[in-house]
DNA sequence: CAAATATAGTGGACTTTGTCAACTATATAA
DNA sequence: TTATATAGTTGACAAAGTCCACTATATTTG
């Protein structure tokens, strides 16, 4: 590894960092902040999940995570049953209306995307996500992410 | 493009955001918050710039700033000087404390992406940072970004 | 089994982070 | 000179996130 390497890397950071920033910026003028659209599609991902589950993949407070699901439920987008097998905890489900609003917003980002993809020839894009595939193989063995913060 | 070019960048927008996340919490359990260090970073990359110019290169609400400034100010860091051109705009400096703080913070990034591109074999390293560069040479051109909210 | 310990989730109080609007002071334009 | 714009500060507030105590189940262990 030579020196400059780390400077590289950290120069990529900056600049993708900003370029997610921006995006995220953008869709969040919905009606949900980041964190609550992480929730919202875990529960899309894997219907059922129990917030304690949500907790170790997203990172989050359990507090924080009990007063979005409250929000949701209030909202009736999310549902909350008791497990059969365990009392203490719960399995959380996406109403029909929760399904729509995850949709929604899916699509919003999904066309985010494409909107930046659209504007480049199709060598550039070939090229772009053969890179960003590549940095994905390299960088996952390493196993320094947990399930983040971006919606983009 | 092609519609699965859209859902492998926002899969690698995951990945990247989530090992961004967790490298900067590493860090910012120092002193700062990741906005106190983007001023200082941008004060050190450009002694006796203004708050304005901050705000523009930032993206950071002017109320916000001003009392980041404050409390760098009063913990020396950073002094203020009024402008002799403009007698309402002033401009900023790293005290002595202030740069080494500075550098602290720089080196402890620096060591923590050091460490992560030392664990890589040569070929990986290369092709790591040879993507990141392409990456960043692709988008750059469409301006999505602005000064992010990254230090890693 | 009963007592101790662990786990799931909730709610209150709090801190941190960030925003909005009003204000002072200087500068520029009409 | 009056009007308008810009730089920065301050107070009040809102949003985001954390900490801790608590209830209620489950599990372990003596």
């Amino acid at each position: 590894m030579k020196n400059s390497h780390i400077d590289e890397m950290r120069a990529f950071n900056r600049f993708y960092t900003s370029i997610i920033g921006v995006l995220n910026k953008k869709f969040l003028s919905g009606n949900y902040s980041l964190p609550e659209l992480r929730v919202l599609q875990a529960i899309h991902f894997q219907d059922g999940l129990t917030p304690s589950e949500i907790i170790s993949s997203l990172n989050i407070d359990k507090s924080y995570l009990s007063r979005i699901i409250g929000m949701f439920e209030k909202r009736k987008l999310v549902s909350r049953k008791t497990s059969p097998n365990d009392g203490r905890s719960v399995h959380l489900h996406l109403t029909a209306s929760g399904k729509k609003e995850f949709e929604k917003h899916d699509s919003v980002t999904h066309q985010q995307i494409k909107g930046i993809l659209s504007q480049l020839n199709d060598k550039d894009c070939e090229t772009l996500i053969g890179c960003m595939t590549q940095i994905k193989s390299i960088l996952v063995k390493q196993e320094i992410h947990e399930r983040g913060m971006s919606d983009v």
